[in-house]
This record gives C-alpha cells, sequence and structure tokens, in this order.
DNA sequence: GTACACTTGTGATATTTATTACATTGTTGA
DNA sequence: TCAACAATGTAATAAATATCACAAGTGTAC
C-alpha cells in the first residue's frame, strides 16, 4: 500500500488518460481529488444522486448497477484499479450519476471533482483525446457484454459472464465470484434458480469447477465454444 | 434541398457540436468533409473495414449493424438527421469500423476525415467538451435499449422498440417501419415469427394498427405500461 | 409478363426458462 | 451461542419462445 497522501504528481497508479497531463495539470488534479477507502458492500455513489466526481479505482473491485425501466438492477460491469467510474457524468446536459458503484471487495478510491477534470479537458485537448478513447474501450467492453445478453440463450451468456470474468475483471481461471446467485442472474438477467442449475450443469460437463463462491475454469475452448453458439 | 457544394460554413444543418467552433475551425472542418448521396439499401461503410471517417447525416434514415459473436445481426439504431456516425472510432487503439451502417431510406451524408476531426479536438477543449457530451447522449440511448432487451420478455421489448420509433426517430405515432421483420427481430433479440405474432396480437389488442409495414401507435399509454412489466 | 428471390403469415411441436414452493445452509449481530 | 435473516439448492410445473415446415404474397430484373 502506497502512502495515502502521496497525491497524483506521485501517484505510482497513473493512467494512460493521466500520463498526458504535465506537472502542473496533475497539480490541478490534485487539488481537485479526495482519497477514500470502502468497506465491502458499502455504496460509493447512488444512481440519480447528484454527481459531482469521477471517481478514481485506486485498489479493489467495484460492481456498477443500473436500474431497469421495470426497477429490477442490471449490473453494468465490475470494475477494477486503474478504471474511471461516473465518467458518463461528464454529459454536460445531465447533473445525476447514471449507476450506482458498491464494493464489492474493501476498495480504495479517488473522487476527483468534476469541475477541475472538466477544466483540464478544455484546456488540454490531447487530454481529452485521451478521455475519449478511454471512454470508447470502455464503453466498447459494455457493449459486447450487453449484446451477447441479447442475442444469446441462457447458456451462452453464462459462459459469456464467466469468462468475463476470468479474463477482463479478475485475470485468472480459478477466481473468487465475489456475488450472489441472485446478482450473477442480474448481471446475465436471469433467475437464482437458472444460475444454480446451470452452474451444476457446467461443473458436471467439467467445464468450471465449483467450490462456494470460488470458480475455477478447467476447459476455456469449449466454454468459449458455448459462448459462441448460444 | 440546399446545396449540395454550400460547405461546413454555410451549412444549414450545423450541430450543437459544431456550433463551437470558429469560422477558422470550421474551414478546417470544411477542408476534410466530403457530401455523398446513397440510395436505399446501400451500405455506407462496413463494419471490420479500415475507417478513415466519422459520418454526419444530414438526410434520411441510416441502421447501425453490428455483428455479435455468434455471427447473428444486432441492429444497434436507427440514426437520422443530424446524428455523428462512426464517431466511436475515434478510439486511438481501434482502426476499423466497430460496426455497419446501412441507409434504409435516400440519404446524405458527410464524411469528415478523422484526422481533420481529431486535431480539432486536440486545438479546441470546448469542442472536445461537447464531443464528450455527444457521445455520452448517444450510448445513454444504446444503453437504456440495450438494457431493456436484456430484461425483459418478448413484449416489453417489442413495446419498447415501437415507442423507440414512435418517439426517438420519426416522432410520429403513425410511421413506416423500414425494416423487414427479420431485421425487427435482430433489433430486440427474436426470430421473424414470434414479431408477426405479437405485432398481430398488439393489433387484435388495439396497442397498435399494422397495415403493412406502416405502424400507427394507437394506444401509447397501455404500450409504456407493458413496456414497464415486460 | 414471368421467373426468381426475398419476405411474410401461420400452425404444430420442441425447447428453454420462469415460477413456485420448500428444505437447507451460511452469516451476523445481540 | 443462538436467533433471525439472507443466500442457496432442488424439483415440479407452468409459461414463453424458438424452431420447423409450408403456403402465400411482393418486388425486381430480364
Amino acid at each position: 500500500m502506497d502512502n495515502e497522501n502521496s497525491g497524483c504528481v506521485n501517484c505510482i497508479l497513473k493512467s494512460n488518460v493521466i500520463c498526458v497531463l504535465n506537472t502542473s495539470e496533475l497539480d490541478i488534479l490534485e487539488d481537485g481529488c479526495l482519497r477514500t477507502n470502502f468497506k465491502k458492500g458499502e455504496t460509493i455513489f447512488k444512481e440519480g444522486t447528484p454527481s459531482e466526481s469521477i471517481v478514481y479505482i485506486r485498489e479493489g473491485f467495484v460492481k456498477l448497477i443500473k436500474k431497469g425501466i421495470s426497477g429490477k438492477d442490471f449490473i453494468l460491469s465490475i470494475s477494477k484499479k486503474g478504471a474511471f467510474i461516473g465518467i458518463q457524468n461528464l454529459n454536460g446536459k445531465r447533473r445525476e450519476n447514471y449507476y450506482s458503484a458498491v464494493a464489492v471487495t474493501d476498495s480504495s478510491v479517488c473522487f476527483i471533482s468534476k469541475i477541475h477534470f472538466e477544466n483540464l479537458l478544455k484546456q488540454n485537448g490531447t487530454f481529452a483525446m485521451e478521455v475519449i478513447s478511454y471512454i470508447f474501450n470502455d464503453e466498447m467492453n459494455y457493449f459486447e457484454r450487453l449484446l451477447n445478453n441479447v442475442q444469446q440463450q441462457l447458456p451462452g451468456r453464462l459462459a459469456n459472464a464467466l469468462i468475463y470474468f476470468s479474463q477482463k475483471v479478475y485475470n485468472e481461471k480459478k477466481f473468487n465470484l465475489n456475488l450472489t446467485k441472485t446478482e450473477l442472474g442480474s448481471l446475465i438477467g436471469t433467475s437464482r434458480e437458472s444460475v444454480t442449475r446451470l452452474l451444476k450443469e457446467f461443473h458436471e460437463s467439467e467445464l468450471i469447477v465449483l467450490d462456494k463462491n470460488v470458480i475455477t475454469i478447467s476447459n476455456e475452448e469449449r466454454l468459449e465454444k458455448l459462448m459462441a453458439k448460444g
């Protein structure tokens, strides 16, 4: 763990986006920057409340949750170290958080004042370009997942979610899910019971190993085939 | 129809985004700008091909299509006059089109050179802010629709699509669908047959009037209730 | 005008998935 | 440590949707 008060200039965790800022710009950023810790389960910000900040994840995993039209929750993604969340709130026409962010593990984040961030965008076009690039990379990730959820049947969607966790989130074949079955259901748009049943089936056909909330992907190739087939 | 060769400076159709540019910047834009017409059914650009331009729709309706992991098409949106499409390709790490664009009516569009656009972004931070705002508004529209498609059952999804056409695309209660049933299916992730059956049901319960490819929403309120319920 | 390709409508059937209802297991705080 | 509550597993059943098969309509190029 690095120094809690070292500030943006010395922050070891500078993202690509932040790298293009010079020292004086980093000072501006630091001015509007506040580091805070969250325990597992705590809400970082809530959908619909006024948004004043963009949040940079320094440590831990955070789930982003959006309420659907029928009131059901949907988990947009599990974000991790190095991600900017709430960046969608830079939309000038929108003054409230577009989704909720909740820590799924103990986490440490920096709140960056939206105003400071916007000023940097206006004065440094290269920075703005980097931010735009970042946004689209982010967007693409959401898209791929959402698209899959629309087109595929349940087995394909679950396979997709597992591969997402393994390849995009935890970067391990063996990972702790950090989500309840109900939540996993809301990530792929289905019910808790169906998740249970399918995970069991995957286990029985030796695609994965299930041990409580820890999942090991034992046959990635077949899982990917399943994901593509639907 | 306004003058084909009037150029960006005199373009009556200046979007909010473009409005923040001054005359000399508009000249730069114009330098990298090329206006072209497309007939119904023609492809404007194709997913996976190199992307050199951002496309601004001046006239007509254009469908954006993305191939899913299983090869099935998904219609992301129907875009219209005033929209920037292919703007996602500003992502620095990506050099190919993220989706295909096909005219669903005769259309007229401007190709804007990506390089010129990027230069403007770098030199005018306010412009960049506007672009970022635009992107997020766009993204939000996709999201709401995709989210709905994941969470709702078929009737809700179809209701959602019809309301989308009426309120967001054509701004009329009566509109020509401009899409085949198969395509409408691929917009809400279902089969042609299910679309037919459901539209007939909607017609029978007097939510809509069906006349070939022209749909009239006759009971918007109930349709919206259906959309929320699922 | 005619043939061909594409689109549409419709019923029967097969699959998939949700729902319901309980039993069981974990977890947390008094 | 125990009570209370949340999370989980499981089976039976109901409901939704996909798939298949075929008939019929529509537009288009020659």
